[in-house]
RNA sequence: GCCCGGGUGGCGAAAUCGGUAGACGCAAGGGACUUAAAAUCCCUUGGGGGCAACCCCAUGCAGGUUCGAGUCCUGCCCCGGGCACCA
């Protein structure tokens, strides 16, 4: 063996990294590409503590695509960014005393650093930050699309205030009635804010998930989200004439409804309750209103609730059925009111037994007793149409009351406006004005941005108004329609406008009259491909996908799906658990590429698991990895000595099915086994002592996504003269040669492996049977009976029946 | 409760149009080289039985379909994630 230089990943990666920013390698044209790859992956948020392994092996993954798809001969365009605003960075600035516009630059520097070193395919030309004012310029912009079109729109509501931030949370950032960031009770209150109208996408939202190619494990969390139930309004009437409209999914049960209930919060309680009834009913909804919203919506699940002393005729049966109010019943859903069906559901049966309201059965099902759900079964105890099928019976029922003007069909969503002011300071200002005369006002577009005031003063208070709002010489500013003495809307709007668009952006941060080049936007999008975290399958995906539609509806865009495929990574854990501060299991990223290099580090992270899955972090197993890349440096040095010769059959049989079998698995994100390949393909070249050019030339393409620094390095080695491989194209095989030699055929007798076969592929049944029964092993448990069937599948097995 | 995933060696995991279970890697044990160690190389490694050729058992549990089931069907159990008093 001769002598192989020592193979030291930190100098072949710091001459790579440099040569690649010196040779634009990453830079491809994007006025006029061949053809176009946008490869996008979520940005992220720069956090202090700087890139972590989750972020790692998200980009890695991705990369790995990319570089892939660079080398089937794309332009691929791969665009990095900072998500750098939102109520996390402001938190961590108050808590170590800086200023947020000091901290970000900070921690987008340690990023950049970061992700240059391990070696991603970045074109650093369009790098964007969402706190920059040449981007956020256009999210105010975006806003006053959205304004202009009547789809932003500012309400008193009750919203989701979180004591700690001081802020009002979406629901999206509301997780089990706490607040998503610091984990704090969430409570109500009733504030101005404003509101995107994405419940009326809804529908469309919904529909086009079927035209999507992305994991259904995302697409089931989107519809989920949007939570689309069909059924009907009905209308119960007060002897007085009052109209009480609830919704419901069950219009066939409408003869067992016995009794209504109404959320606390309705606004025709008032008028509906009895004056001897006055006092409790007040005392309830004090009661109610005081609960924080943990107890009310997931703590003690005890029905309560108070009689009006009020009734309503049921519009099937004619009966009077009495008013009730429970904090059950939800305002914002539906109607804010029921028709209480206790024989057949469960809330209903649990309200009714506690208050000793009446159960009437209407739905019969073999088997079943009360109270049962199901819509398998037969009405009864409803007039005309007992004995019909529920479903059946159900439409016939609407029909019927429709008639009568007390029935709507009607579809429900789950879904809610997404509420998108913040009365926060560290977000782009929501670039309206105020005047008395005109009413809100759009800041017009040449004065954009509105810019955020750099005060130091910045922290958020309880008085439900933005610490903006703290500064007259700020907000204080003419109208901009009749210039009489306007003021500035002081709320700053969410995070999540500013990812909801950045896609768009990407592939024309250099122009500053305009938030996406339509020429650009032509070539590049929709994203060809975008790979991120389940943890943004409902609100930053939900939320890109309605911009994107609103940019249709408004000629500004030619599709309405940015991301017609989507591929979900999973989780990365560490030791078994859940990687956090607390339990002290964080990698750290650094340590790990300077003791190993990146290359073993993306490779190791890799090989870990199913990328679409996540996997276990253990240290014991990145060294397999960079002894895998170790055989592969010695080989190519020995390659390089090597006369160059046609390879041994075996060898060559294996490099072509490892081409199969590492093109296939890294088109669909199987970087796990393509990895596994690539060793196997390489014991086979040891076990031969075949390391030439053609054995490693192709090894090297492959291993090129990968380990790309290590790959760059060696294909120099091997007489590459171009100025990357990353310029090569990908190795073919030729399936002939993968397919060559004999196969071994698995012989079953009764189903029970007994004997192994080597045959030349295409032997017939009658040889492969023949052959079979010569076999020692297989005689002995034939033993003379004779064969009634045999079950042969070509060039894999064959099964004796005796 | 509902909706997605998922349960395979000591460990991370392969194999799903039903067709040779455990590829690849880690760890462990044995051996070679070395004054020694590291590194490297070779061998063994799911469980049980046998001197051996071999045999039996084994993919969360219980059934079923099939010549044949990790894979399909029925009913359960457990783990992870999401939604959740949504009418």
């Amino acid at each position: 063996m001769h002598d192989v230089p020592t193979y030291d990943p930190a100098a072949v990666e710091e001459t790579w990294q440099a040569r690649w920013v010196e040779r634009h390698t990453n830079e491809p044209d994007l006025d006029r590409p061949a053809r176009p790859f946008f490869n996008l992956m979520m940005f992220p948020y720069p956090s202090a503590e700087g890139l972590h392994v989750g972020n790692m092996f998200a980009f890695t993954g991705a990369d790995i695509f990319g570089r892939f798809q660079r080398l089937q001969g794309h332009d691929v365009f791969e665009p990095m960014g900072f998500d750098a605003f939102g109520i996390h960075s402001e938190n961590y600035a108050l808590s170590v005393g800086t200023h947020p516009g000091k901290l970000i630059p900070r921690n987008i520097d340690t990023f950049r650093r970061q992700l240059r070193r391990f070696g991603g395919m970045f074109d650093w030309r369009h790098e964007l930050s969402t706190t920059d004012p040449a981007y956020y310029k256009w999210t105010q912009w975006l806003f006053l699309q959205l304004f202009n079109a009547k789809l932003a729109y500012k309400k008193r509501a009750a919203v989701n205030w979180c004591p700690k931030d001081k802020t009002v949370l979406a629901n999206e950032q509301v997780i089990n009635g706490r607040c998503e960031r610091c984990d704090t009770p969430v409570e109500q209150r009733s504030l101005d804010q404003w509101f995107f109208k994405i419940t009326e996408y809804a529908e469309r939202l919904l529909r086009n998930l079927d035209t999507l190619d992305w994991s259904d494990s995302t697409l089931a969390l989107q519809r989920n989200w949007i939570g689309k139930s069909e059924g009907a309004e009905l209308v119960f009437r007060t002897p007085a004439g009052q109209a009480i409209t609830v919704f419901t999914t069950r219009p066939d049960t409408v003869f067992g409804a016995t009794y209504l209930v109404l959320a606390p919060e309705h606004p025709l309680v008032e008028a509906l309750t009895a004056a001897e009834q006055r006092a409790d009913v007040r005392a309830y909804q004090r009661q109610v209103q005081s609960k924080d919203v943990v107890s009310r919506r997931v703590g003690d699940r005890e029905k309560t609730g108070v009689f009006l002393g009020s009734y309503a005729r049921n519009p099937a049966t004619g009966d009077a059925v009495p008013i009730w109010i429970g904090d059950y019943v939800l305002m914002e859903y539906g109607t804010g009111a029921i028709m209480a069906v206790p024989a057949h559901d469960d809330r209903d049966h649990e309200f009714a037994t506690q208050f000793k309201l009446p159960i009437r059965q209407v739905v019969r099902v073999e088997g079943e007793t009360l109270p049962f759900v199901s819509e398998d079964g037969l009405l009864m105890n409803s007039g005309r149409f007992d004995g019909r099928p529920c479903r059946d019976g159900g439409r016939e029922i609407v029909a019927w009351l429709a008639a009568q003007q007390v029935a709507t069909p009607r579809v429900q969503y789950r879904l809610h406006d997404w509420c998108i002011s913040r009365q926060r300071y560290w977000g782009p200002p929501i670039p309206i004005i105020y005047c008395d005369r005109c009413g809100p006002v759009g800041v017009p577009e040449r004065d954009l941005p509105v810019l955020l005031p750099p005060f130091e003063d910045f922290r958020p208070d309880d008085s439900g108004v933005s610490p903006l709002a703290r500064h007259t010489e700020w907000y204080n500013v003419p109208c901009p329609q009749c210039s009489a003495p306007g003021r500035r809307e002081t709320d700053v709007s969410d995070t999540f406008l500013d990812s909801s668009w950045y896609y768009l952006r990407y592939p024309s941060t250099e122009f500053d009259d305009r938030p996406f080049d339509p020429d650009r936007t032509r070539t590049w999008l929709p994203v060809t491909t975008y790979i991120g975290g389940n943890e943004h399958a409902v609100l930053h995906l939900l939320y890109s996908r309605f911009i994107t539609m609103v940019l249709k509806d408004q000629g500004r865009v030619s599709f309405e799906e940015p991301f017609p495929k989507l591929r979900a990574h999973g989780l990365i854990v560490k030791d078994g658990a859940k990687m956090s501060k607390s339990r002290g299991n964080v990698v750290i990223p650094d340590a790990y590429i300077k003791q190993w290099g990146a290359d073993t580090f993306r490779m190791y992270l890799m090989f870990l698991g199913p990328f679409q899955e996540g996997g276990d972090f253990r240290d014991e197993g990145i060294t397999g990895v960079r002894r895998f890349l170790e055989k592969v440096w010695a080989l190519a040095h020995e390659a390089v000595r090597t006369a160059d010769g046609r390879l041994p059959e075996a060898v060559e049989r294996k490099l072509h099915q490892t081409i199969r079998k590492v093109t296939t698995d890294t088109a669909t994100l199987g970087y796990n086994t393509a990895i596994a390949a690539m060793m196997e393909y390489v014991n086979v070249i040891r076990e031969h002592g075949a390391g030439s050019r053609g054995a490693m030339r192709p090894l090297i393409l492959m291993l090129a996504p990968y380990a790309p620094h290590l790959a760059e390095e060696l294909w120099v080695l091997l007489g590459g003269t171009g100025r990357s491989v990353f310029d090569e194209r990908w190795p073919s095989y030729d399936e002939r040669l993968a397919e060559a030699g004999d196969v071994e055929i698995a012989v079953q007798v009764n189903g029970k492996l007994r004997a192994r076969l080597a045959l030349p592929r295409g032997a017939s049944q009658d040889d492969v049977v023949a052959r079979a029964l010569a076999e020692e092993g297989v005689k002995k448990f034939v033993d003379g009976n004779p064969v009634k069937k045999v079950v042969y599948v070509q060039d894999r097995l064959v099964n004796l029946v005796v």
